[in-house]
DNA sequence: AACATAAAGTTCTCATAAAGTTCTCACTAA
DNA sequence: TTAGTGAGAACTTTATGAGAACTTTATGTT
């Protein structure tokens, strides 16, 4: 989290970068936020650096400041190759499949959540994936959702309107059963887009 | 259990940060309630934090108050593709854990496969379900493996190897069975690293 | 290319206001 | 009596600013 000063040096770094290609000098940071001390400029920007605002190579003069933008636009497409199978023999025809990733990791309105535990193993998520979530708040059939209870516990679950007051919890692992809950106990979080695992 | 107190505490911190996008301080917060000493507002706070429904870090001015109602699951940034997390009530554990996914996007020896069939069910690899392939051609035990057979056939199976002239195919599904090939007509292709779902 | 010099970046200490922390005392209601 | 609540003083730490002293870069001259 940046303070307000440190905003205030971000904002003005990629204003002056705009107006005029270059990045500025300290004491033009300095005098930008309206302090004199070029020395204070440079802790702030060595700031910005550490929360991964910006970037910088040392004692370069001026174009030193280098926001790193990469994180906010790469656009992400995974051509496939083909199919495969999983299963018995094959067709090793090459598919235009596109693997479109766009949508998960541009949104704003999404996060990843790190899966603990298995209660969804038999909806092929298992303990230490990735998921990604999409915020929204209303219960839709067949969809995982991200439910809080309690204001405290947060789990992975189908869930399934009962009546006017009470909501289930379903888990998909034969070993887990269902969990009937008043609305007022749970709060859907978002439902989950996409799942990532890393080997 | 939280006191009335603590919830009005706990329900204007929410709203502040919906609000404003950053946290209210401590004499915010009592303005907030209705009181006027910040020593007080900062015991609820504690109290909350005990409670386990929000984090703070010690000292740290404003945005020091940070909601925390996750426990199961964890909130990330993926490295190279922006923030996803931020914002919201689930901003729990920031930098924490980094779902790092540039080795597989920017690896010039992955290339990504869509699975057909359900052979790999059981190791939570379902149909539909694109896999991030590193070429590589050796046998690694206990990583699934892109075969290709007789020049024709991929297939996604766990591999072992017999003796000198015959391998193991081994499928992670209880429905099918293992099946042993002459190494002449088996190549490895590659193993998995990686594994996307989109829903 | 080597050198000299100015200018930019870096590091540091000192200082102050404001925010967070801890504490004691006090009041009220179950 | 005890738990929940409130006020506020005293203390600790952070956020911010100034500026001196140092290191490195940029650039012009020889």
């Amino acid at each position: 989290m940046l303070t307000e000063k440190e905003n205030q040096v971000y904002n003005f770094i990629i204003k002056y970068q705009e107006k005029h290609g270059k990045s500025p000098l300290l004491r033009e940071v300095a005098k930008g936020i309206g302090i004199s001390s070029k020395g204070v400029a440079h802790r702030y920007i060595k700031s910005l650096e550490s929360n991964k605002v910006i970037k910088k190579k040392t004692y370069k003069h001026r174009g030193l400041l280098e926001i790193n933008k990469i994180e906010y636009v790469k656009p992400i497409k995974i051509k496939g190759f083909g199919k495969i199978a999983a299963g018995g023999p094959i067709e090793a025809v090459p598919d235009k499949d596109i693997l479109e990733l766009d949508h998960i990791f541009s949104n704003e309105k999404c996060y990843a959540l790190k899966v603990q535990g298995d209660s969804m193993i038999e909806a092929g998520i298992n303990n230490g994936d990735w998921v990604i979530v999409e915020k929204q708040n209303k219960i839709l059939k067949s969809k995982i959702a991200v439910i809080l209870i309690d204001n405290q516990d947060v789990t992975l679950k189908y869930i399934k309107q009962l009546n006017k007051n009470y909501v289930e919890l379903i888990p998909a692992n034969k070993k887990l059963s269902s969990t009937k809950y008043d609305v007022g106990r749970i709060s859907i979080q978002g439902i989950v887009i996409g799942q990532i695992r890393v080997y």
